[in-house]
Order: structure tokens, then sequence, then C-alpha cells
RNA sequence: GAGUCUGUAGCUCAGCUGGAUAGAGCAACGGCCUUCUAAGCCGUAGGUCGUGGGUUCGAAUCCCCCCAGGCUCGCCA
């Protein structure tokens, strides 16, 4: 269905044009001061250089077309120019109940579906997962779900990193402990054993243990970069080591993802791209884009409207060796091989924004992606601590994803048990749910691109613009239809009905956004905006339930009108944390 | 040095495709629970929108100069 905004834009432009004046003037914007409108227009002032005229006659032209409007209340006319506009009772609970019966609430389906993989997550294998994973998984999930509710066909793909320098040093110091391993022996030529020989605490142990050691021991870390070489050049024995680490290794990573509710439809790696790299090397080199610089195979991406220099993108290294650029240019090969795709979108940390500006191009230029390809660099900001800086440990370490949340689930249930008594064993579900929601609404309420403070106090705090108090506001919602169906209400076949007084007319245009807001969160693919939205929803859902009776009110058409209210609000809030990721609890 | 992003209330942030009196939350202060969850609601106080110019009927918003800070700048990812 189409959008409010939408709609009465259509009566404005036929009132401008009615009236004489340019239909491209005719933008209607919600009001920038609801004391005095709901929804206004501005094209009367932009218009009066144009006509030389008053933007105050201009305006009063344009009225008098729309008298007949069914959607309007009022038409005022102010001071220099502007069309001040409100919505009729009547108009609104006709939208709203249209919008009940919408699947997705009133938001259209893209004409034409695209096909777009988003790249996130991005964890590294054998490493565990440390705060910086957690905008990538956070924002990627929220984007993911945003493009898919417009039904667009979207694929996440997780895009380990599984191919490095890491996993020779854990070979290496796997073969410096147990030595005795059939995979280090050379002349072995049985089947390796199917268990692992170590455990994710091991492996998780094992590798800062190695990347320490290296540092200091020159031999070492020629063994490991040695290791490293003959694990990608098909060494069997390591390839079966690398076979374990994945197992162990993404079996722990698809707990932990779980348990941030964050779902990746396909689990690919850079070591799965490597394939596809000597034939786009071979391309790369035949059709003469690559050349070479220094020792190592470039392929420049200046281009003449540079203000500064870029970088070429390197394929290999002097030694022969590919890196991160080659890696992500044969990722893109597969991808077009598999799924090709109409988007991809990167969703990584601002500072790699070089990296990709560098790969895009390339890509572009040698028709590793088509023309019509659109690869689209979502960069997000740091995540800082409470002092500004990079988020550590108290004690200066790399903040580990489990412990952090683990504190944030502590401090929720130490509130939850505080503030109310619910059933013992529902306490500590509930507590997960709310701190991960207070996680994410803390993340998602920031703009992407900007660093922002993680402040655990403030993020779980039940007061505010915050995560909890969203939920809160949900469950309010649920509780009395809960009560309400307890009492023999049925929560068929209602109807909202015009809007009884202020608070709950507010409530209604507030529900009324949806599609719009929607819309532009998608266009602009921006999850701060909808947390901006369904804070103003439950702000003025709690303002509404303050002033009324709800379950108590006699009049039974009212009293169903308001339930019928309550369930499209509440519907509106959990879709839209739902495209932000969380879920909220049925008690708190 | 070059490029780029940021600078809005004590703190954390919206608003930035130009419009009316710059909005929230936290913190501070004052009210409201025998009634659907007070994790709520209502109110008070708090701002030279980094500085200076320019464009415009109108600038936090667009342009330019400064100031301050972050980030990035080919063989790590």
């Amino acid at each position: 269905m189409k959008t409010l905004l939408e709609l009465i834009t259509t009566e404005m432009e036929e009132a401008f044009g009615k009236a004489g004046y340019d239909r491209e003037l005719a933008k209607v914007t919600l009001s920038n001061r609801p004391d005095l409108c709901e929804y206004q227009c501005n094209g009367a002032m932009a218009g009066a250089k144009k006509y030389k005229k008053a933007p105050f006659m201009i305006a009063e032209d344009v009225a008098s077309h729309l008298g007949g409007s069914a959607y309007f209340e009022t038409v005022d006319v102010v001071k220099p120019g502007f069309i001040n506009l409100k919505l009729s009772k009547e108009s609104v609970a006709a939208y709203l109940n249209d919008m009940a019966l919408e699947e997705k609430l009133g938001v259209e389906n893209e004409k034409e579906p695209a096909t777009i993989m988003i790249d996130y997550g991005g964890p590294n294998v054998a490493k565990p997962l440390h705060v910086g994973h957690l905008r990538s998984a956070i924002i990627g999930e929220s984007v993911k779900r945003i493009l898919r509710y417009k039904g667009n066909n979207v694929i996440g793909d997780i895009h380990l990193g599984d191919w490095g320098y890491q996993m020779g040093l854990i070979i290496t110091e796997l073969k410096k402990r147990q030595p005795d391993l059939p995979y280090f022996d050379e002349s072995y030529e049985g089947e390796y054993p199917k268990e692992a020989p170590f455990t994710i605490g091991e492996l998780e142990e094992i590798y800062p243990t190695a990347s320490a050691y290296a540092k200091e021991h020159e031999e070492y870390r020629e063994k490991a970069l040695h290791a490293t070489y003959l694990l990608q050049n098909g060494h069997r024995g390591y390839r079966a080591v690398w076979g374990h680490i994945m197992n162990v290794s993404v079996a722990d990573l698809k707990k932990n993802y779980e348990k941030l509710n964050v779902e990746f439809d396909l689990w690919k790696g850079e070591a799965d791209a490597q394939q596809y790299i000597p034939d786009m090397v071979q391309m790369l080199k035949d059709k003469g884009y690559a050349r070479y610089d220094e020792g190592a195979l470039v392929v420049d991406v200046q281009e003449e409207t540079d203000k500064k220099e870029v970088p070429p993108c390197m394929i290999l290294k002097s030694d022969g060796a590919a890196l991160y650029d080659t890696t992500d240019l044969a990722t893109l090969v597969e991808r077009e091989k598999d799924y090709k795709p109409d988007e991809v979108i990167y969703v990584v940390d601002k500072r790699q924004e070089l990296h990709f500006t560098q790969v895009f191009r390339c890509a572009k230029k040698t028709g590793i992606v088509r023309p019509e390809t659109e690869l689209k660099f979502l960069g997000f900001g740091t995540m800082n601590g409470k002092d500004g800086k990079p988020f550590k440990t108290r004690e200066g370490g790399v903040m580990r994803l489990e412990n952090l949340i683990r504190e944030i689930n502590e401090e929720m249930l130490r509130k939850i048990m505080d503030n109310r008594t619910v059933e013992e064993e529902e306490t500590g579900r509930t507590a997960q749910i709310v701190g991960l929601a207070a996680i994410k609404y803390g993340d998602l309420s920031n703009q992407a691109s900007k660093d922002y403070v993680f402040d655990v106090d403030r993020f779980t705090s039940f007061e505010g613009n915050t995560g909890p108090y969203i939920l809160y506001t949900i469950v309010r919602i649920k509780s009395i239809l809960n009560k309400y169906q307890e009492n023999g209400g049925t929560l068929e076949s209602l109807g909202i009905r015009p809007a009884e007084n202020e608070y709950e007319k507010a409530l209604m245009l507030q529900v009324l956004r949806f599609n719009d807001v929607f819309d532009a969160v998608y266009e602009e693919t921006a999850p701060h905006k909808l947390c901006a939205y369904i804070y103003e929803l439950a702000n003025e859902f709690n303002k509404f339930y303050h002033e009324t009776k709800i379950l108590s009110e006699e009049d039974e058409e009212k009293r169903s009108g308001y339930i019928s209210l309550l369930m499209l609000a509440g519907r509106v809030l959990e879709t839209c944390i739902g495209l932000l990721g969380f879920e909220a609890p049925e008690r708190m």
C-alpha cells in the first residue's frame, strides 16, 4: 500500500497543479512544529521567486484547492507561507485498519527484487571473537533483515579469515608440542584421525602463544611462514590439521553467533576463494591489466578525479604470494560465478575503506564483476570505552566478546531481580534477551559510520532511550492483550476507531508512519533511524497508556478500538526490533 | 605532508537533500503508584550548534578560510 506521505503528497501535487503552480513544489514532510500541525508543505516559499508572488498568496491559492480532501481535518496557511496540515481522525483510523490487514504493515516489496550479498562478521578462525567483531555482526545482521523485508533475495556471508599466517602459526606450535602426531609424519600415508587433536579452549590458547613467540623468535617465525606456504600448496598433513581447526572453530563460532541472534546463510571463507586465484591472475596478466612494479604484480586504479594518490591494487607480493587484495578479488570471482549478485555490501571497519576502494575499482575495471554490479562499502566506526578510546578490558587487553556479553547479562539479571519478582527459571533467559537488546540497541541507535561510546551502565539502564525501555513497552502491550483475552476478549475482527483524545491520536500518527520510516531506513541503510522511530513510538504509547484506562473502559466499542490499536502498535514494535535483530520476552 | 571523517546542553547522541521557538536521554531539581508492569508519566533548569566569512527572504544544515581531534596513506589483514 502507498505510504501516507505518498498519498498526501499526491493530494498536494494536485492542489498545486490546479492552482497553476509547478507540482514539483508540492513536497510534504513531517511537521517540525508538532504543536502547530502534523504534516507541512513549504513549497509556496520555494516557489515565491519563480512566480514573483508572495509565498503567502501562493499558499492560500493551493490551500483553497485542498478543501475537498478527505485526508485533512485542517489546512492552515501561516505567516511567510507554510501550509500546515492536520489529518482527519477518520482517515487516520481508516489507514491504520488497512495497515493492520497488510502482512508487512504497509511496506511494499521492491518492484524488481535484487540479489544482494552481504559480507559481514568476518571472524578469524582459531581466534576468539572480540569486541571488534561485534559491530560488523550487529549492523550486518540488521541491514540484512532490512533488505530482506523489502523483498530482496539477500545472502549473508560470514567471510571467515581462515587462510592466513595464523594457520601456519598454529600448525607450527602444534608440531612443537605434539611432534608425534601423524600429520607431521611425512611418510604417513594412512587416514588421519577424525577427532581433532585439540579442543576449542586449547586452540584459543595455542594461537596467542604462538603469535607472541614468533615475534620474539625469528627462526620460529620462519617456520610458521613456511608452514603457511606448505598448507597453501596442499601439504596433506597440514591440510588435515587445517580441517580440524576449521571444524572446532566454526562449531564454536556458530554457538557464539547464535547467542547474538546472528545467522549467516553462507560460511564461506578466504580459503574457498583460493582456487580462483591462479586463473584470475593469469587473466589480469593476459588482458594487460596487471603490471610489475618493484617486483610486485599490481593493477592501477588511480582515476582522474582523485584528489589524492590512490595506490595500485596489489595482486601478488614480490615473493609471489597472494594477499588480501587478491583474496577479496577472488572472492568476487567466486560470488559472481555462484550467485551473480546485483549488489555486494561489505560491512567492515571504516578504516578499511581505501582497501575496498582499490578492490572495487580493480574488480570493475578488469571485468571481474559486471559493470552494473553495485559494490558498496558500509564502514562502521570504532567502539570506544567511556574514556573515548578504543574499548579495552580493565587490564588494557582486548575484551573477548563472550566476556562482554556475560558481563551485560549478569548486570541485567541483577537489575531484573532487584526490580520485580519473575519466575526463577525465567529470569536467566529473560536477562539474556534483554541484555542482547541492550547491546544491539546501544550500537544501532548510533549512526553506523561514527565511532561510539559503549557504556555498559547506560545501555543496560532501563531508563531513557535504551533497548530495555523498548522491550518494557512491548511487554506492557503484550501484558494488556493477554489480560484482555483472559477476561474473555477476542483479538479477532476488531477495528481501530477514530481517536478520542490527543494522546490516542499522537500514538496513531506514530504507528501510521511505519512504512514511511521503513522506506527511509531502507533507502539510506540507516538502522539508527529505525531506533529513533521506535523510541518515539514507545514514548507515544507510554503517554497514551498513562492517560487511558484500557481494560477498564466500559464502552465496549471504545475498548476494542484501543485493543486494536495496541495490537497494531505491538506488531509494529516487534517488527522493528526484529529488523534490528533482537526480540522481546513475554515478561520482564 | 596529503586525503578523509568528526566538532550541537555537564555527559551520550539525534537533527545536516536549507524553513517557524535547535530536539532526546542521562546526570540535577520538583511532582504523580488502593486502578491494565512507577523499568512508567508530568514538570523545572541547562545551548555563542568549534571560530570567522559567504550564498539566501531564511543556515546547525550549502560554499570557503581557519582551530581542535580521529582515521588512512602498495608488499599485515
